[in-house]
RNA sequence: GGGCGAUUAGCUCAGUUGGUAGAGCGUCGCCCUUACAAGGCGAAUGUCACAAGUUCAAGUCUUGUAUCGCCCA
């Protein structure tokens, strides 16, 4: 083995390995009692992976391999989304680049560009899966516009019809002006804003005298359809049922009273616009208003408005339309505005509540049970605390807007004849049957939202409808792991779906991860530079490479410079290869149940060190190995069992933290098992234990027994070089096993368990601990042999002596250990305490009495403050009578030891001051 | 306005039924000891945001306050 961990070669080597032999597949151990499955949220085809993404793989990929190590039957589902808008917009964008848009090229070549575009830029994830180690089952991939999931989703669609849960109606919707596109609620974000607060006057039609109102969108003025005060508003009492002028136009409106008006706010009365406000909407219905639209599809004034303003797009309008206020003298002024208009997510536009023809689903009934598995336990959230979040906007769900005017995305199965009938049906064919041949039926032209397909996919995948080998082995699936900015575009829907389509839960816990941002807190997002790509982490990336990649294609030029100076500073040198390993173990390490997960390059750091740990305790096991033969029935010294014993413990714990998805506790588990336990340890009591015939031989045993234990136990974090150790041991126990991967994971052996030996070796450790101590304060070097006494031993301290004469004179430089009689007086001596044992290393020359004297002054005042604690407690009449006996007696055996210590060493202080 | 979360060592974070506050990184010493300097050994560092309450006992439970963050309207 090379004497430095080098991930780059593992890697590769393994990565082609684990394919070639097929051991991701989810058909292997078909035999098995237990089914284990996981559907991988399918990423954006023409997208790539970011932290979040390797962060949410590394921690299904853990999932995965553990239970394909248990022998369960193991489906990892991989796949991609077409993404509707999102894709849609970079080909239009594209296009844009050539000045034309989708409209010249037509909706057939425009779907075929977006295909090409797919098929040339879909291939990125998968490639950063597999640098990643995502051990997905490849033969199973699947897209949402395949033709199965297609059928499924069409089949979907035309049962929720029948069923009258989608229906097709005239409502507002969110309209993108830029996509020219209706968008679901959920694609809505509203962000505080300056804007402008217009007053305006209405004049009365009969008589002097006008009404005022208070409006940010002047512009709508000319669709108003009434005035609204509140019912019990005295101040206008009088002039409810008046009518009023339309400014700038030939119209006249009554002023009405409704619950909705808000006495307190601006003047206490308001406009009404059903066609541009969704409140204005409900209002307009219950007062059966006359409803204008005022705007085109790309929000232009349309022939609705005065001729002046025709055409003119929306903001133009309203600058218009201030202007002519003011100069009817009906402006009375404008103030500055705080307001959150609604913006489009993917386009940034600012969006038109717009009255058009959409399908909706009516979600109610589909809701009610998706509640209620929550509720009763079918289906977990964890943490917990997310299924408020998940209640509390289940409880207020609206209908579903699920047409979009787009042109990539599943087709709206629903045909129209000419004289607007409606036909769904699952093909052509059968609307055509419908509707009596010879009728000419044409296509919706609107596609569905994207999440639609999305929330079919842990059954769509699988081959629904038909009743397919892998639906019921697979369904439900047993986790999903996902971010909290999903649960309602799609882990909602899923359950809705799954419960409704597929009879059952889509699966059983809903693992919701934190959000990976960067070492400042901040989210990572392209316009502010900081993103990171998990592959620059892996490989290494120079800063120029860095720099580069940050600031192309940027939006705001303007901001490269900000962004070179942050990059500069924060990665001076480039990022160093930390290998995917390193990465994955930082990954496992950061996923505890925080909402928030600083990414801080330090840690990666830390654990490719982690790694490197690991390779070179390997190094020495196989170097002790090598040419030897193992037997492993030869016996077992107390530290073999010791460290045996600590090994059934970690793989306790091991099981726990993965059965309650903590990954963090996990990693932390192994990490202090395999570096302090293993290495800091048990490989240095080893060494003299090899030297010794006596020993040698259940040293060898142990050193490998456990080495390939533990290489199991972390494979599912670090598969890489786990994987080449393990092959590595193979040539020398001379076994021949496929892969690491096929082993089953290692079980807790009880009989293995030996609290004897681990007393022990405690006994050993603060032998050991104690005079490093004494070393490490006084400065005298580990490799100086040093001799010392031992006073005040019991039997047992006897027995430990003897057995660990030859461990104590390699761990710590002890050369000489002689005992002596109470009686005897010590030399001048610098002390350490085992339990009641003394242990005293004479001064000679080595020693500084005044150091000594701080040290032990040091060690008394820090026994002194505990001391305190404890007397504190239990002077304390009501902590001895109401705490419980067992935790009394604790503290007792606290104190009189501690007294002891204390004791002892003021003695010793005593004698040393006094010399 | 409603809901959720965070506040623990210089930094990033653990702390599972309440029972002597932990890790990694960084810092300071001493060591190139034949697996590993991407290392070894040792050390220092905390009114657990604040206030009140429950309890023999509170980082942990309850209530309130402050600051920060997220989601929804």
């Amino acid at each position: 083995m090379e004497k430095t961990y080098n991930p780059e070669q593992i890697e590769a080597k393994y990565r082609a390995l684990w394919e070639d032999k097929n051991l991701f597949s989810s058909d292997a151990n078909s035999t098995s009692e237990n089914a284990y499955s996981i559907m991988l949220p399918p990423p954006n085809v023409t997208g790539s992976l970011h932290m979040g993404h390797a962060f949410q793989h590394t921690i299904m990929d853990v999932l995965t391999r553990y239970h394909r190590g248990k022998g369960d039957q193991t489906l990892w589902q991989p796949g991609t989304d077409h993404a509707g808008i999102a894709t849609q917009m970079v080909v239009e964008r594209q296009l844009a680049a050539q000045d034309i848009t989708r409209h010249d090229v037509g909706r057939e070549k425009f779907i075929e560009k977006i295909w090409d575009w797919k098929e040339q830029s879909g291939g990125t994830i998968t490639s950063q899966m597999r640098r990643l180690g995502s051990s997905v089952d490849w033969e199973k991939e699947r897209f949402t516009m395949d033709e199965g999931l297609s059928a499924a989703v069409n089949k979907v669609f035309v049962q929720l019809h029948e069923e009258g849960l989608i229906y097709r109606g005239k409502r507002l919707v969110n309209w993108d002006p830029v996509l020219q596109s209706a968008i679901s609620d959920l694609e809505v974000v509203a962000q505080e804003e300056n804007g402008f607060m217009h007053h305006v006057k209405y004049p009365f039609v009969d008589g002097d005298g006008f009404m005022e109102i208070a409006t940010t969108r002047p512009e709508t003025i000319l669709a108003d359809g009434a005035l609204a005060v509140d019912p019990s508003d005295e101040r206008y009492k009088d002039v409810v049922g008046k009518w009023v002028h339309v400014p700038m136009t030939n119209r006249t409106i009554p002023i009405i009273t409704d619950e909705y008006v808000d006495m307190a706010f601006g003047t206490g009365c308001v406009k009404i616009t059903p066609a541009h406000d969704f409140n204005d909407w409900e209002v307009g219905k219950r007062h059966k208003m006359e409803v204008i639209n005022l705007l085109t599809p790309d929000a232009k004034m349309n022939a609705n408005a005065p001729k002046e303003y025709q055409g003119l797009d929306r903001f133009v309008a309203r600058k218009q339309i201030i202007k002519d206020l003011d100069n009817a003298g009906l402006l009375v002024k404008i103030e500055p505005h705080k307001l959150t208009p609604p913006r489009g997510d993917r386009s940034g536009a600012i969006l038109e509540p717009y009255l058009t023809d959409q399908w909706f689903v009516k979600i109610a009934p589909l809701a009610k049970p998706a509640i209620d598995a929550v509720k009763n336990g079918d289906i977990r959230f964890i943490p917990e605390n997310w299924n408020k979040t998940y209640f509390n906007w289940m409880d207020n769900i609206q209908d579903w807007c699920i047409s979009r005017q787009i042109w990539w995305g599943h087709r709206i199965p629903a045909w129209y004849d000419e004289q607007g009938n409606i036909f769904v049906a699952n093909s052509e064919a059968e609307a055509q049957a419908q509707a009596g041949e010879g009728v000419k039926l044409t296509q919706d032209n609107d596609v569905l939202d994207t999440w639609f397909s999305s929330a079919l996919w842990p059954f769509s995948t699988l081959g629904w409808p038909e009743k397919t080998p892998d639906l019921s082995r697979f369904y439900p699936t047993d986790v999903l792991v996902t971010g909290f900015d999903i649960i309602f575009f799609w882990v909602a829907r899923m359950i809705m779906f799954g419960l409704k389509f597929a009879g059952d839960v889509p699966f059983k816990d809903i693992y919701i991860t934190g959000l990976i941002r960067d070492g400042q807190g901040q989210k990572m997002s392209k316009s502010k530079g900081n993103v990171l790509d998990p592959i620059d982490l892996i490989d290494g990336i120079t800063l120029e490479d860095l720099l580069e990649k940050r600031t192309q294609g940027m939006m705001q030029p303007k901001m490269a410079k900000k962004i070179k100076k942050q990059t500069q500073q924060e990665f001076a040198d480039g990022i160093p290869a930390f290998g995917t390993d390193a990465l994955r173990f930082t990954f496992a390490a950061l996923a505890s149940f925080g909402r928030d997960i600083k990414f801080d390059l330090k840690r990666v750091e830390g654990y490719r060190n982690f790694c490197n740990k690991l390779w070179n305790a390997s190094r020495f096991v196989l170097m002790k190995l090598e040419g030897e033969s193992i037997n492993p029935k030869a016996d077992l010294s107390t530290a073999d069992q010791w460290i045996l014993s600590r090994l059934q413990n970690t793989k306790k714990n091991v099981e726990k933290h993965l059965t309650d998805y903590r990954l963090d506790l996990m990693s932390q588990e192994l990490y202090e098992f395999v570096w302090h336990d293993y290495c800091d340890w048990y490989l240095e009591l080893s060494k003299p234990l090899l030297q010794d015939e006596a020993t040698k031989a259940g040293t060898q045993a142990t050193l490998i027994k456990v080495l390939n234990e533990i290489t199991t136990l972390l494979h599912p974090i670090i598969p890489f070089i786990t994987e080449e150790i393990f092959e590595q041991c193979n040539t020398i126990t001379g076994k021949d096993n496929t892969s690491l991967m096929t082993q089953s994971y290692p079980q807790v052996d009880e009989t293995l368990v030996s609290t004897e030996s681990e007393a022990e070796i405690i006994w050993l450790q603060t032998f050991i601990l104690g005079i490093r101590k004494i070393r490490g304060e006084m400065n005298i070097p580990p490799s100086k042999p040093l001799s010392c006494f031992v006073q005040n031993f019991n039997e047992s301290d006897e027995l430990h002596l003897n057995n660990n004469a030859n461990i104590l004179s390699a761990l710590a430089k002890m050369q000489e250990i002689n005992k002596l009689a109470p009686s005897d007086e010590a030399p001048e001596s610098a002390m350490a305490l085992v339990g009641e044992m003394k242990i005293l290393i004479p001064l000679a020359g080595l020693i500084d009495k005044d150091q000594e004297i701080a040290r032990l002054s040091k060690e008394i005042e820090k026994l002194d403050k505990q001391k305190m604690q404890f007397e504190g407690k239990l002077n304390n009449e009501k902590f001895v009578s109401g705490a419980p006996e067992a935790i009394v007696n604790v503290e007792r055996e606290r104190l009189a030891s501690t007294l002891n210590a204390i004791a002892d060493l003021n003695a010793q202080l005593d004698k040393i001051s006094s010399l």
